[in-house]
Formats: C-alpha cells, sequence, structure tokens
DNA sequence: CCGATTTTGTTCTCACGTTCACAAGCTCCT
DNA sequence: AGGAGCTTGTGAACGTGAGAACAAAATCGG
C-alpha cells in the first residue's frame, strides 16, 4: 500500500495524504458503475468487469483503488458493496452537503427540477435570483428566494457549496458574495472565468467550450483541404462570442 | 477519441499535424477572452494580459499560442482581431455547425430555449424526442420532431454533431442511432459511459460527478479527524447512484 | 496438503503536460 | 544609427499520468 507520508521525489503528487487529482475525477465513474453492478444483482466484480463498466482499462482502475487501500482480493475480486461504500465515503457523499443554486433561468430551472438531483448526497437548500420577479416563484417544491438572503441562508444551513447559473456578467459579483458568505466549493455555468482566493475550489461547466472542442476534430474529420482555402482575415461575419448556457436574468 | 494517427515516439501527441489536446481545450477559453477584449476596444494584448483574462500563466499561452504558428510580435504583443481569426479558424467555428439536440426534458429544455446557443458557430436544426407527448410541442422557436426523423434530418442538414440529453436508459441506444445516422461528434448528458466506435467523438457533461470532486475537497478541507470517527460499513443509507441532470420522458 | 489458476497490488518505464528561463526579434528613444 | 527595453517563441527540466508486466496472495481441485 504505501500510505506515502514523506513525498519521495518522482512520487506522484497526492493532495495532502494521497490521492492524485486523476484519480479524484475518476472515482465518482467507479461508484456509479459499482452501483449499476449492485443493481443487477453482482455481488462481486474483477477489476476487468469494474474497468469495462467504467469505461477505463483495468490496470488503471487498479492503480486508482490501490490510493484508497487494499479492498479487494486477489484470485477472487472486489466485493461490490464493500467497495461501493469506501469510494463513496472517500469522496464523501456518505453525509449530506447543502447547496444553493444562484440564478434561477433556463439551466437553473432545469437542475432545480431535476429530481434525482435531490436524492443522495446533496442537498439544495436554496434557489436564489436578484430578479424580483422571479422571487417567490414555485420551481419544483421550493420556492425562488432574494439573492440578499444568501449570507443567512449559508449561515443557517452550513452551505457549502455554490452552483453559479446567472449569465456573464454578474458571476463575478455573485461568485464574491458566496466566497464571502463563507462557500467554499462553486460550480460555475457562466462562460467567464472567476477569480477566488485560495482555499476555494472552482469548477467550470461550460457547454460552448464543449461543442468547440468537438468542433475542432470535426474538422480534422472532413477534409483538411477546407482550412487551406479560407481566407486570411475576411469579415469576420460578427463572430462574437459564443455565450455559453446560463439563462435568466440573474443576480 | 483522439485519432493520434501516426505517432512518433518521444513528440507530444498531436491531433493529425500538431495541437495537443490540453491546448485545443483551452483554445476556446482564449478566444472568449480575445472577444472580451475586443469589445473593450483593446486591439493590442500581451500574452501576460491575455492569460490574466484567460486565467492560465502566460508561458502555457505563449507555448499553447506557438502550435498554431507565430502571430504575435516581438516586443509588441497579440493583434487582438487577427489573433481572434487565427483561434477562430483553427478550431473550425469559422463555419457553421449543424447540431442536433435528443431528449428534450428539463435540460434540453434549457439548452433549446438558451437564445445564444444559436448565434455563430453553431446551429440547432432539430429536437427530437421519442415521447408522443412532446413531440409538436413548441420549444422556442422550433417544434419538437419525433425522434424516428433523426436519420432524414441528419442526412438533409449534414449534421455533424449531436447533443444527448436524455435519461440514461435510452442513452447508449440514442448514441447508436446518432452514429448509425452520421453523426461523428457526441455530446453526452446522460450519466452513462457511452461506447462508440472509432472515428466518433464523444465528450461527457456530468453534473453529478462535478459535484462529488468539490465534495472530496470539501470533505478534506473541513477536518480529516470525521473520516476516522465513520463505521467501516453502516447501514448504507440508500445511498443508490445519483444521477446527473438530463431530464424528460426520451427517446 | 500441494500445485494450478485466478486476480490483485505494485513497480518500472514511457508519454504527456507544465513551467522556467533565455535567446531572438521588434520598437522606441536618443 | 545604436542601444535600451520589452515581449515573443522555444529548448530544457521537472512533475504528473498511463500502461505493461509481474510478484504476491487467495481460491479450488485433486
Amino acid at each position: 500500500m504505501t500510505p506515502a507520508r514523506s513525498r519521495r521525489p518522482g512520487a506522484p503528487t497526492r493532495t495532502e495524504r494521497g490521492i492524485p487529482e486523476a484519480t479524484v475525477a475518476r472515482l465518482p465513474v467507479y461508484l456509479r458503475a459499482l452501483t449499476a453492478l449492485s443493481d443487477n444483482g453482482i455481488a462481486t466484480a474483477s477489476s476487468e468487469d469494474l474497468a469495462t463498466a467504467a469505461g477505463v482499462n483495468s490496470a488503471k482502475l487498479r492503480k486508482d483503488l490501490s490510493y484508497l487501500g487494499s479492498y479487494g482480493t486477489r484470485g477472487v475480486g472486489y466485493d461490490v458493496e464493500y467497495l461501493r461504500y469506501q469510494i463513496a465515503r472517500e469522496i464523501g457523499v456518505t453525509q449530506d452537503w447543502s447547496v444553493v443554486i444562484v440564478g434561477i433561468g433556463n439551466l437553473g430551472h432545469a437542475l432545480a427540477n431535476y429530481s434525482g438531483f435531490g436524492t443522495r448526497g446533496f442537498r439544495i437548500v436554496a434557489l436564489l435570483d436578484a430578479d424580483p420577479d422571479l422571487v417567490g416563484e414555485q420551481v419544483g417544491d421550493m420556492v425562488v428566494r432574494d439573492f440578499a438572503e444568501l449570507e443567512d441562508i449559508v449561515a443557517a444551513d452550513d452551505v457549502a457549496i455554490g452552483v453559479i447559473t446567472t449569465p456573464a456578467g454578474p458571476a463575478q459579483e455573485v461568485c464574491d458574495r458566496l466566497v464571502n458568505a463563507g462557500v467554499t466549493s462553486i460550480l460555475n455555468f457562466a462562460p467567464v472565468v472567476l477569480s477566488v482566493p485560495d482555499g476555494v475550489d472552482i469548477r467550470k461547466v461550460d457547454l460552448s467550450i464543449e461543442l468547440q472542442i468537438l468542433a475542432y476534430h470535426e474538422q480534422r474529420k472532413s477534409g483538411e483541404a477546407a482550412l487551406a482555402q479560407v481566407p486570411e482575415l475576411p469579415a469576420m461575419n460578427g463572430l462574437t462570442d459564443f455565450p455559453s448556457v446560463g439563462g435568466g436574468v440573474g443576480a
């Protein structure tokens, strides 16, 4: 196992005591794969089975799991329930996390309405928007509240995670307010680069970027000749930014 | 993903003639930063300025740009408009790409309604769902059509990109149909691992995974002691999967 | 009880990505 | 014209990630 407390040079950088970032990003995938197996009544699975279900190769999966501990049995495989719990515990979804969503436009609505959202691990405690026309509106089984209440809500419900679904404009200001109120993890859907102080984690989901990455590869597939025929600097066709999803009047 | 055709050993993996994957993923960010600068009337920017706007460090930005060519001027910086066009061309957003969205639930609605979506670079040509109750419904300025029409639409509009916003269940089947119809790039919002043949690019956006990654780091921040106190294998509290957004009855 | 078989956990090597540091090249001022 | 001052483009060093391969441990059959 090798706890790897004192960092040898050459060893992968671990967050605090362990687990490389790339591995952390895959653990939720494994968790989901294990759940699927469990739902199919499968009690034991080899690294090969699991890897197939998770869409990775088995060596990588074994290495990832080895950072958590030795939870498998040689010659046998992994106990699905047991491993599932260990991963859930490592990720931290054995406890509930309170979440606020700021910006109840199209996307905010979609997230709020999604019933599966409130199941295990994460609990939406408030939907917030600064638009008076939206405040008071019923969304699913919740009511949109005023963004001004943010600080009270964060303090009262011990909110650690904030989701920003406003347009780009107000996103940084919303972000600052969240951080000030005590939120230390942010999931940002607004198409801007947010700056946050050290100690605050931020992740970004950006539809337009994903599409553009696909477009790049798509262009590669369908003939490179076309590339050469494009003029050097044409009218630009009003090629302005391509903002991602994040509707509503926002905060 | 990543065709990586010939691949000399020692050289970074470039897609065909160049550009590492990590760089490709950042180009859209630079494009957006350039647009922001342009909107502010800034005609020239140094790598330092650009890097700040894009949220990366300047050495990385310069190296990324160097894969495209030498578009800067030493001692001066980059011409904003010129560089913007060069990046747009490299990504492939100087032309329009036709896109279909399959699964008009909560999230499909949100994407379809989003006005900015139809601006530059990507054009939604159809909203599809297999649910007869949804077919015919007006969403924004479009009407939901039957998933059965997929093949005709893809052929007629030369659709290369498909967006899957169905629940997990039908996602693989939808994916297969898309691929069979001729779609070669897929953006998947359903919480499953999709398998596609070589030559088809796929990217995944998964809200629940993002939240779980945040939860992991959050757990690290707020005392590790709590971790040790958790029992080894408690009641599991029905810790089932945590499916991500992807509403509606789907296809 | 022992050997054959299976599958994990880990080591080793190579590829990829990031950052530093600096030479090359451009502009501007004197 | 020539030097001072910037800023790009890139070579080299370092750190992280992926995959092959194998030794260690467990089960099973005889």
